[in-house]
DNA sequence: CCGCGCATCTAGAACGTTCTAGATGGCAGT
DNA sequence: ACTGCCATCTAGAACGTTCTAGATGCGCGG
């Protein structure tokens, strides 16, 4: 109390004029506010009663500049993507207990994937976690050599050395799906695919592998599909047309699927009555109750857990080992796949 | 050329690696690399090739540190709000023309609206643009005492002074679906409304308004609903339970809407030969073909453009009215709207 | 030949924090 | 009383930028 009030007049409080107000150093008042060792209780305590009094905030960016260490992790995502945005959600929950902050940036029609990465390097993120890239490996390979990164769901081959790889093991997700299916009696099961889209390939390849296991050769039937609804709407149209209709389908992604779901309903299809269908990544849209879709999981918390987990590793200089990490996923049994009608 | 190579060993390049390599100033290469004038051409040039060389990337924290201007927008959305997303969409559309940063800080389920605007806070944003945000009234006035504050799609009664509010005047939209369904010749029209959620309050009021100008006082029916699909869903199920049943249905936004019409859908209700569903936002989810929902829509980029203007406004000192900004919405008629059916 | 203005460039101090190195003071052991 | 140690505190230099104020050099009118 010393101190006069030492009001800061339209400025932002910093740390001088707590310290101004507590009658102790600048240094001191840094210490107590990143609770490390070396204030006495008394000192703490008058400090902290200085600050919240003048509404004191620590200012991120100038603690960056000292420190070397930034401690922010740079997530690039694309706002319209459920998967990406659950995605988030599960970066989030991982990042802050580990003491690092998050900083997003978004992919947007004025924005692309190369603004995206810009942005999160100018704000000196420590590492990039990157959601489904669709940029050349060899722009992945580049920005490694300047930061850590690692790229979620999207496999990369040959793997570029230094990009870390995060995804589920796609092509074990189709072959789920297919197994599920068959089990129920299904024979003809066709696929409507992902086109070029992280992932698409995986998927392709493990519904052909496990179709021909299941001595479903001549049943194998891949639509061009994509990652919207609208990909999917048209695919199922496609289907209506045909004389011979598939008695499943497994399509691309939960998007997707909804779109084949809604197609088919329109037209007095029944679901699952005289056609099952199966999505794949069980975001939020799928768990919904009017929809309930049976899909394949991919386990978002602990992709994210493991992208984060990586990105510190590394940042941390743990001699992690290079390639994949994939996570198996899960098929989650709801209402839109059963057994195949008379037929 | 005269001076060495000096490649900064590990670390990122700063003005000072490459005021050396160009054998220039630091303060010169600032000039430069702003863009700002007092430089020569053809040191421009050298500072440039040097800077490209190192692979130079200027840090914007640094840059805001010793420049009291941020010039950074701090938003706060929910990821899993397609309105949001959208939204974002369009700040950053109308942010970065007018030379501004948008800084994205999610609400998600371990991270609330709390944490995330403190996050913005110690990023040295210099103004907040929350989407429809649920903390108390006194709270952002609290905020605006400190940086200016937009409420989008949040509307504030009675209105802290220094918050800037920017919605839809969502009465005025309620009463064009309730007319367009009137002009087709339903009489009975109920509402499933939004509960607490920001704008519920005014579109209810707009509907009950609108019904009793048509005189259709004894029709009005307001069922309980929410912002979700699933909220849509339950609604929808409580009208299918009753015995007569109301000829159009007006539901809060457009999740609602889609959870609405699904499970008339699969109850083999034909929309809109049945029944006819309006929806409210106009998000990219009614515009999907296969939903083809009929809605009132935002002008999610005017608000986006708006929000943005007013924050910018306040910034630069101007001295704006106070009071709202209301942006009138718009009907769209697509297909989920029709003539009552013979009842 | 002087002085002036202009264009170009630069030194050095900020910005708000953290970190290093050391100052201060109290207390126990000799 | 001296020494040494510990806990607590502080001065001052970083960090990478921008900004202010001035230095430098050059052309040109008088």
């Amino acid at each position: 109390m010393p101190a006069t009030p030492e009001v800061p007049d339209g400025k932002r409080p910093t740390l001088a004029h707590v310290a101004a107000r507590a009658g102790v150093s600048v240094a001191l008042v840094s210490i107590v506010m990143r609770g490390a060792y070396g204030a006495s209780a008394a000192s703490r305590e008058r400090v902290l009663k200085a600050a919240e009094e003048i509404g004191y905030r620590p200012d991120t960016r100038a603690r960056v500049l000292r420190s070397n260490r930034s401690r922010l992790l740079g997530v690039q995502f694309g706002l319209r993507h459920p998967f990406h945005t659950d995605l988030v959600e599960g970066i989030y929950a991982a990042a802050e207990p580990a003491g690092y902050q998050v900083a997003l940036s978004a992919v947007a029609p004025t924005r692309g994937e190369r603004q995206a990465v810009e942005a999160l390097l100018a704000d000196r993120c420590e590492a990039l976690v990157l959601l489904g890239p669709e940029v050349p490996a060899t722009r992945l390979a580049h920005l490694a050599t300047q930061v850590p990164v690692v790229s979620v769901a999207r496999r990369l081959r040959p793997a570029p050395p230094a990009v870390d790889v995060v995804r589920t093991a796609d092509g074990e997700g189709a072959r789920q799906a297919v197994d599920h299916l068959v089990a129920l009696g299904h024979r003809a099961v066709a696929h409507i695919d992902g086109g070029r889209a992280p992932g698409a390939a995986d998927r392709r390849r493990g519904y052909r592998t496990a179709m021909h296991r299941h001595g479903l050769d001549e049943h194998i039937q891949v639509l061009p599909g994509g990652l919207t609804e609208d990909d999917g709407a048209r695919a199922a149209r496609t289907l209506l047309a045909e004389k011979t209709r598939p008695s499943a389908v497994l399509a691309f992604n939960d998007r997707c699927a909804t779109g084949v779901l809604d197609t088919f309903l329109r037209a007095g299809v029944a679901v699952p009555g005289e056609i099952s269908v199966v999505g794949f990544d069980d975001t939020s849209l799928s768990r919904l109750a009017h929809i309930d879709l049976t899909t394949v999981a991919q386990d978002i918390p602990r992709l994210a857990e493991l992208a984060v987990g990586r990105a510190i590793a590394r940042l941390d200089g743990e001699a992690v080992p290079d390639g994949e990490q994939v996570v198996a996923p899960r098929l989650v049994v709801r209402g839109t796949t059963g057994p195949p009608g008379t037929d």
